[in-house]
RNA sequence: AGGGCUGUGGCCAAGUGGUAAGGCAUCUGGUUUUGAUCCAGUGUACCGCAGGUUCGAAUCCUGCCAGCCCUGCCA
């Protein structure tokens, strides 16, 4: 085993090709790189792969650079590269040196286009898109060779040089490489190099009005900065093989220790969409309330939704990686959130349906202060200061007339029941509105009970949260369920006939008064209901939302 | 015979000839002023199928089946 391999991190097919070139020297050290395109906003399945290239250069002491993959000015934007940038940086991840970006190697794919030319392995072609498709064959049959094929090495170098000071209209001809239109590998049939694009460049302004393809700058882009494992997803197997083809044929990268590209597979999550033309449709249809939409599986929507970048880290070493298609349940995400947020989360109570309780044997106009756990696992989080009151607020959920059964544990007439962190409480009889729906429960309390089981030996074994109500902050919550109905949406016709109506639900309720000066994006757990957030949209409300609700093996079991 | 990949318990995923890790989920106990957490335990995996090589195969060979990707001047 390589020295260099760490024994934290479990083992993937990628570590063992490094542990493999790094023990035969073909390389000294790693260097990958994460090179998005600013064509839209960064999720989850992005994530995957910065965690792998990053963690990787941090793993084997290595570098990973951020590259923006900026060849198609049409599709790019600049709100896009901030955004990239936000949500790495928020991740906990730095790349190595400057940002890099394609665009700034212009001049010298410009330059490699010119040797390959010079070497008769690349030609102007003036075919047009259509002729282009139908010269290329089928799957089954060989393509034939385009008629500009063989035009001199002389007349391509002119012809190119007027392609480069915008001589030709868009589209009237493109830089193609020669190698095989009979290849049975499609993007070996003579691939465009080059393109005529007369679009503003968010990073080079109107110098350029070619703009190499991906296939001609990925490889190149890797090799400049000397990437040693240049990582991506599966669909680019194929493109390997152009890949290659280009760095071979060029003198300066033609050398063993060029860059290789090794391909895992893309993240699928259930019940949501990753492809980034969805994630724009969704955005664009006005179906959700923006990229950082807190249903979004964006890196700013699950953000916002109160994710934190240790459990998107640890998501992403708990899946692992490998080249088999997958789906991932949603429950490894959930699991991985509950695992972080559980540690680090205050413990707080919110009544989200509330229902007024009346505890007729507490004095009138009292209002007692109790202190409460921070976190009851971690005493060193200290204490919170709650309040009690003849007047309460619990949650709807929380009681019923009569007790459907010998495991009901909550609150209901002649039954007894813990509120978290004060007394026990008894239901007496209670009022309803002309719908019959509950509206003031009338209780007793236990004045023995605060911190203590009772005298007599009784057993209590229900315990339900509360809020008192003279205190007490209102607040919304938002309740987020998965946004589609179905495990594979992107499977459907139209993916947006299956949203989820349901995926936000809003409720209004009240907070411990503790919450009035709580962070935006800090994890809170509402006891017995699960982890929410303050909205980092809704600064100056009480606007929470739930990240996650808290695992429940209860309400499954009917 | 277009080509490239992949098939290990419900979901992810180790394993690369020596007799199937781990995580999530499930279920069962225990603790508990969160039906949470925590702790302990819990799986007959025909290792896609069928042959073959071998003392021995998830691992090697042959054939087959299934799924995904490839015919942008997108990435």
């Amino acid at each position: 085993m390589s020295q260099n391999e760490t024994v934290e991190r479990p083992v993937n097919f990628i570590r063992n090709i490094i542990n493999a070139d790094l023990d035969t020297k073909l390389h000294e050290n790693v260097q990958t790189r994460f090179p998005p395109e600013p064509n839209g906003y960064l999720h989850i399945g992005h994530a995957k792969s910065i965690c792998l290239n990053f963690g990787l250069a941090e793993d084997y002491k290595g570098q990973c650079n951020l590259r923006f993959d900026d060849t198609n000015p049409a599709k790019e934007d600049l709100e896009y590269v901030e955004s990239i940038k936000r949500d790495v940086s928020w991740l906990g991840f730095n790349w190595s040196g400057d940002i890099c970006y394609s665009s700034s190697y212009f001049d010298q794919f410009y330059n490699y286009a010119v040797e390959l030319i010079k070497k008769g392995l690349a030609y102007v072609c003036f075919l047009n898109a259509d002729e282009t498709r139908e010269y290329r064959g089928t799957l089954t049959e060989p393509g034939k060779d385009s008629p500009y094929r063989d035009t001199s090495v002389e007349d391509n170098l002119a012809l190119f040089e007027k392609m480069k000071n915008g001589e030709f209209k868009e589209g009237e001809c493109v830089l193609r490489a020669k190698i095989d239109m009979s290849s049975s590998f499609m993007c070996m049939r003579d691939p465009a190099l080059y393109r005529i694009k007369f679009a503003h460049h968010h990073q080079t302004g109107d110098t350029w009005c070619i703009y190499p393809m991906y296939d001609f700058a990925h490889c190149i882009s890797d090799a400049i900065e000397g990437i040693s494992h240049s990582l991506c997803t599966l669909e680019f197997q194929d493109n390997r093989r152009l890949y290659d083809w280009v760095l071979e044929n060029l003198n300066d990268f033609d050398r063993p220790d060029r860059p290789h590209q090794y391909e895992f597979s893309r993240l699928n999550l259930e019940y949501t969409v990753m492809s980034k033309r969805k994630l724009h449709q969704l955005v664009d249809d006005g179906l959700v309330e923006g990229w950082d939409d807190p249903r979004m599986p964006t890196i700013s929507g699950m953000r916002r939704r109160g994710y934190t970048p240790a459990s998107i880290r640890d998501f992403a070493e708990r899946i692992g990686v490998s080249k088999v298609d997958s789906m991932t349940e949603m429950g490894i995400l959930e699991a991985a959130v509950r695992d972080d947020l559980n540690k680090v989360a205050p413990r707080t109570m919110a009544v989200m349906d509330p229902i007024k309780v009346v505890i007729e044997n507490y004095p009138e106009g009292e209002v007692e202060s109790i202190q409460a756990p921070i976190h009851p696992q971690n005493e060193e989080m200290g204490k919170r200061e709650i309040f009690f009151s003849r007047e309460l607020y619990i949650d709807r959920a929380d009681f019923m007339e009569t007790a459907p059964n010998s495991k009901y544990q909550r609150l209901a007439i002649d039954k007894e029941v813990r509120l978290r962190n004060a007394y026990i409480i008894k239901g007496e009889r209670f009022e309803t509105d002309a719908d019959g729906n509950f509206t003031t429960i009338y209780c007793s309390y236990d004045p023995e009970t605060l911190g203590k089981k009772p005298a007599d030996g009784r057993k209590v074994k229900g315990v339900i949260h509360f809020v008192e109500a003279t205190k007490a902050l209102p607040a919304e919550f938002r309740i987020y369920d998965r946004l589609f109905t179905v495990e594979n949406p992107a499977k459907e016709d139209d993916f947006e006939a299956v949203i989820n109506p349901d995926s936000l639900v809003v409720k209004n309720g009240f907070v411990e008064p503790g919450m009035a000066g709580s962070e935006p994006e800090k994890a809170y757990q509402f006891e017995r209901e699960g982890y929410f957030c303050r909205d980092n949209k809704s600064a100056n409300q009480q606007v929470y939302n739930r990240t996650v609700a808290l695992r429940d093996t209860w309400s499954q079991q009917k």
